[in-house]
RNA sequence: GGCCCCAUAGUCUAGAGGCCUAGGACGCCGGACCCUCAUUCCGGAAACAGCGGUUCGAAUCCGCUUGGGGCUACCA
């Protein structure tokens, strides 16, 4: 039975690197038709902060990204919440403590930190002096009501070998490692047992992370052995990396998963990018569902190398599902960016046609917005660049009075007919067709850029159309056209 | 500094000794189509980090060098 977790400390938002982890996990599960476990990992209450747990649950279920069992729906092995497991690390604590695996350290952080001072100085590596290590029980009754932390009596001989199914076999020297802190003076467990402590009572089969958890591995295991867990199985999936190689930080710009879905990023798109990175299908198509991909997924063809995220293609990707998914869909996921710029789709065309015709010239939902605006507000003003190049000719203001006065009599108003008008009216006027179309979509939508004439106009209507044109004509022939930009 | 991981084009990647004159994708450049833009379609430039081995043969195996990343807390 394949037992998988992720497992984020609630201390922001959900990032890029962890939403491709969980991303990872959530298939490795459901490709073994496995159990997926959300589980927070809050022990550092300083570091806690308000709300993110939520966040970063919204995150994840925006992505499509589910869980079996977790603190909000539960499951067999809870609590999982590690700040409600207190009295099971306790148990196995002082089980450590009593088979003389763990011991008592009483040193202070102003010792500890001079002695890493001194080593530094003298170029050794930071390790603990092990300075309270062959203290008896004796010694401790002695000093009743001291702080102290409890430190693993880690091997001084031998190595421990992580068995990395990404990686291979990784050895550490004991020699490298020293006695880590187990538990905290104030009683609060640390991360490498706690997450040693869990992965063995949540029954996780396969411990899925990033990388930046190889180095801790070792100390897992160790605890797990001095506890006498079997061992999970291990793998380290490759760091997600800024376009400078550097470790993913706020100054990179968007790292959240909150930030691209603001940035009218769909969360299919992102979704399927992230996929990307650090993987690749058996097939040379990147597009895929998450259903495809489940059925794809194996460890096996994971990465060893960090990836860095590429901005470019996640758009790209973006544009493509803008134009592969359900129109509706689409349609509801540009609504919120369209009530942000206060556009008022109720009183224009019917939104779906709209999109049909936009959707495939926009990357992002920000770009789709805006490039369907003009729909339901009329230009208030004209594309510099467009006016030079069409409102400018001579007699055009006049041109504009004739397609309008034509339109006007349009018995009726669809792609064909409007055409034909068009076709028409160019002959009349001795003109070639784009000499009417470039000036009436200036007009129209006061842009040189967008959908075919005849499609928009056929979906804007003819008594928005021709006051539009009326209104464009007006302005030339005044010589009072106003210029955007 | 010590330990660990990694190394195919600008980026994501295929490649598990001969199938590689190294394949795909984004981006870039050029072209076709078109009422503009976008889409789409064609075409192009662009990589096996370096050096030594092993082998009849190496992008693939080994070593060293270089480069990048991670860990090294009473953080996770």
């Amino acid at each position: 039975m394949v037992r998988v977790r992720y497992a984020p400390s609630p201390t922001g938002t959900l990032h890029i690197g962890g939403a491709r982890t969980a991303l990872f996990n959530f298939l490795f599960a459901r490709h073994h038709q496995g159990t997926m476990v959300l589980r927070v990992e809050d022990t550092d209450q300083a570091r806690l902060i308000p709300g993110s747990e939520a966040a970063m649950m919204e995150g994840l279920r925006s992505l499509g990204i589910v869980w079996d069992e977790g603190p909000d729906v539960g499951g067999a092995y809870g609590p999982y919440r590690q700040s409600e497991r207190r009295d099971l690390y306790r148990r196995y604590l002082s089980q450590l403590e009593a088979s003389g695996r763990a011991y008592r350290c009483y040193c202070t952080p102003a010792e500890l930190e001079a002695d890493r001072q001194r080593q530094r100085a003298q170029g050794l590596p930071p390790r603990y002096v092990g300075r309270c290590r062959s203290l008896t029980p004796a010694d401790w009754a002695e000093r009743e009501g001291l702080p102290y932390v409890l430190r693993l009596k880690v091997p001084s001989q031998g190595r421990t070998v992580v068995q990395d199914l990404i990686r291979g076999a990784v050895e550490f020297e004991h020699a490298v490692l020293d006695d880590f802190v187990l538990c905290k003076s104030d009683g609060t467990p640390v991360y490498n047992f706690a997450a040693a402590v869990d992965d063995y009572t949540m029954a996780i089969s396969h411990v899925i992370r990033g990388e930046e958890h190889l180095s801790n591995t070792p100390k897992q295991i160790l605890v797990s052995q001095a506890l006498e867990f079997p061992l999970p199985a291990y793998a380290h999936v490759p760091m997600i990396l800024a376009p400078d190689r550097s470790k993913l930080s706020k100054r990179h710009g968007a790292t959240s998963v909150e930030e691209y879905r603001a940035q009218g990023i769909l969360p299919e798109a992102l979704v399927n990018y992230l996929l990307l990175l650090g993987w690749s299908p058996p097939e040379e198509r990147e597009i895929m569902s998450l259903a495809e991909a489940i059925g794809w997924f194996d460890l096996a063809r994971v990465q060893k190398t960090a990836a860095i995220y590429d901005l470019k293609k996640l758009e790209w990707m973006n544009g493509q599902y803008l134009r592969l998914l359900p129109i509706e869909r689409v349609v509801d996921a540009v609504r919120p960016f369209l009530d942000a710029r206060g556009i008022a789709v109720q009183a224009g065309p019917p939104l779906d046609q709209v999109v049909a015709l936009t959707r495939e010239r926009a990357r992002t939902l920000v770009e789709l917005a805006e490039n369907l605006r003009f729909f339901y507000e009329p230009p208030q003003a004209y594309e510099a660049k467009g006016v030079a190049k069409y409102f400018e000719e001579p007699a055009v203001g006049e041109r504009l009075e004739r397609v309008a006065a034509a339109l006007e009599l349009l018995a009726t108003w669809d792609h064909d007919a409007l055409a034909q008008t068009f076709d028409r009216l160019a002959e009349e006027l001795g003109l070639k067709r784009a000499q009417l179309i470039h000036p009436v979509r200036l007009a129209v939508t006061g842009r040189t850029v967008g959908p075919g004439l005849f499609e928009l106009l056929a979906v804007l209507g003819p008594g928005e159309t021709v006051h539009r044109v009326r209104r464009a004509a007006e302005a030339v022939l005044a010589g009072a056209v106003p210029i955007a930009d």
